[in-house]
DNA sequence: AATCTTTGTTTATCTTTTAAACTAAGTTTA
DNA sequence: TAAACTTAGTTTAAAAGATAAACAAAGATT
């Protein structure tokens, strides 16, 4: 048996303030009547509730220019300059950083490129870019709250980098490394599990509690948000759907599977599939910017191949959806640019294999965050974290 | 924004309680002093909250026999024949109901074979399992507290049967049907949902948080419980994880997708591949009875066929586990019964097609609750929604 | 000017948890 | 065998927090 957490009353005040802080966050500006009525909290405990967080630098009062025929109402704010959050998306070959507000408004945005994938020397341009970021950051109560970093890799629950195929690293506590550094809180997560949770705090999945995205960059990666959480699985290495089987007989994959899905739906498979059936001349080196100018110059090929890229999207897609029965799934990363193109493709195989309930009932989105997706991401987990400490958010 | 639940003391009250109880049901029987130095509330409040179950009769004290240097203690026990529950597992061509204790244990068992599957028929013969049941109830102070049903169809959020392909029923509202006919709360779950909860809470899966039970029956059907709570996804209709494609290229399935998991790996799938193999003497009508007969008499042929099963049924395990990253997969319905012949060739193929951390961590079971499995659940959810009722289990 | 409305604060009450004191009932020690 | 020690469980007083009701503040309406 678990020990399970006992009840007292700060549970109870803590689950409260962290209402009137969400109401005042999402709704506001809002007045301490309204906050009462829509909660159903009394309006002594939402009073003494705010005038904590006014206290904490977290809320600022306005007074309202007019009543509704009665005392006017003073307005309350979520002041969302109390401090600051750095959002990391640490990629194969870039480093994109972020400094945001605790909206998740940009602040700031960083970007390197990275010539080497080697620990020592990335962590330098690391440790560069999140100085350049603590540098800007403006004055504030809070200063810069915590640092959030999304890897390409296996992250386990302890935060540490298991694996990271791509940049060829294993077992590195990166967390406790830049902690050490600059003394601010530090989250580190997958880079997929970063972009389901950006797109789902800023993002295409606002208010959807069920929710897969699906980063389809080199691999594929997935991000899964049941009941509002991410869930990472008993050792943190869940979402791996990039390697489940859509061809039993398949070709071998690096992970030791066969017919994984990424061997036909990935940047990989596709830059492959074009060099197979030359849609350029010169065969050698094909990029996706090439493809993306190809196709919009209506190049019959390119259409071609990505017309089956979307086809052998879509089949994955069906896959997760007869598994999770999302409210909506996201497809980010770098593919996500050619939507007008695999769009159709993709949503007429899933109205050929799904069944009459899932087609009804599924959104296909593409990511709105595009390129920021993944250090937004990251950023609000460091926000998430910050609140937690401050009793503002629950567990 | 989702309307948050507001704390009060009464929540607080509720919680501890649900503790207390929890402590008694798992550790009793157990001591007032035990229980407050296990869960870290007051002996005060411990006191409470146990005065009030010993008034409900959930709870019973008798004094103990020896003392460990000081006053003896008085031991208290969950009155697990507080109430009697009932669960059914309805077949397609069989019936099975239990009633058990308010720890799961069986008390009266009545199986009985469908003839037909027309909805009306179905329903009287339900009604006449259940009144049998009823009646065999032992005097109680709450008497039969709920009814469960598991149902081999897709069930909604409001436990509406949205559609049961193999009984050919759609849209039915049994729940409300059984409720009023026999005034019990009545909870209504799919065939393989109510299969994973029995065994995480009586079988196998006791005390593992995140597991999938794969159902292999005439279909494949999967339960998925997350952080110990059964996800039915947006609409309900998770886990149709027998409906994913192993092979993108293969032949149709009845759900409109092409080369389904349960095409390869399931009871309809090994009788077909047996006929095709002729590995009996007369083609015409194999029997799961007569595999499992010749199996054990060491046909080669059945063997084989056997073996491609479990190796099909790796395959798909494969992906669940990439999926999910749980910390256990439960197979269980008919084919369990074949374990001693497709374990190998299950462990053959995720030690091939696994990586190495997935491997270590990932336990692969065969029901230990065998037929029981799935009535079990069922009785165990309306157990679970009788304590919520009580204020003995949280939501 | 009197009355009505709406906002927000103050006050007294209620529930529940907790620490500390206390009672109960045993064992160990001198 | 009596005194000291242990352990179990109850009683009591205090503290925290939510709430309803009364109240004060500040506007609109009649």
């Amino acid at each position: 048996m678990q020990k399970l957490k006992t009840g007292d009353q700060n549970l109870v005040k803590q689950m409260n303030k962290s209402i009137v802080f969400h109401t005042i966050q999402k709704k506001g500006p809002i007045s301490r009547a309204q906050i009462s009525k829509l909660t159903g909290l009394n309006k002594a405990t939402v009073s003494t509730m705010v005038s904590e967080m006014i206290d904490e630098s977290f809320v600022y009062e306005i007074e309202a220019t007019q009543s509704s025929g009665g005392r006017k109402p003073v307005m309350l704010y979520f002041n969302n300059h109390a401090g600051y959050s750095i959002g990391i998306d640490l990629g194969v070959n870039y480093i994109l950083g972020l400094l945001t507000d605790l909206n998740g408004n940009i602040i700031e945005e960083v970007s390197q490129d990275l010539t080497t994938i080697q620990y020592g020397d990335v962590k330098q341009q690391l440790y560069a870019v999140i100085q350049t970021l603590i540098n800007k950051a403006p004055d504030s109560p809070y200063g810069v709250i915590g640092i959030g970093i999304g890897v390409p890799g296996n992250i386990n629950h302890e935060e540490t980098i298991i694996l990271a195929p791509n940049l060829k690293w294993e077992h590195k506590d990166l967390k406790t490394e830049v902690q050490n550094e600059f003394y601010i809180p530090v989250k580190i997560q997958n880079e997929a599990n970063s972009g389901a949770i950006g797109e789902h705090i800023y993002g295409a999945g606002r208010n959807i509690s069920n929710l897969i995205y699906v980063s389809i960059g080199i691999g594929i990666g997935t991000g899964i948000i049941i009941q509002g959480n991410l869930y990472t699985g008993t050792s943190g290495i869940s979402g791996e759907m990039g390697h489940f089987t859509i061809d039993a007989n398949g070709r071998k994959c690096r992970c030791g599977n066969n017919g994984c899905w990424e061997l036909y739906a990935s940047e990989n498979a596709l830059l492959e599939h074009a060099k197979k059936q030359k849609v350029l001349e010169e065969t050698n080196a094909i990029t996706l910017k090439q493809l993306s100018t190809e196709a919009q110059m209506g190049n019959k090929k390119v259409l071609q191949v990505l017309h089956t890229l979307g086809e052998n999207i879509g089949i994955g897609l069906t896959n997760i959806i007869n598994t999770f029965n999302p409210q909506m799934i996201i497809i980010g990363n770098r593919l996500s640019q050619f939507s007008s193109w695999i769009s159709n493709p993709i949503h007429n195989v899933l109205d050929e294999r799904l069944s009459y309930y899932h087609k009804e009932n599924t959104d296909i989105n593409f990511s709105i965050l595009g390129k920021h997706s993944i250090a937004l991401g990251a950023a609000s987990i460091s926000i998430s974290h910050f609140f937690k400490e401050n009793k503002l958010e629950n567990e």
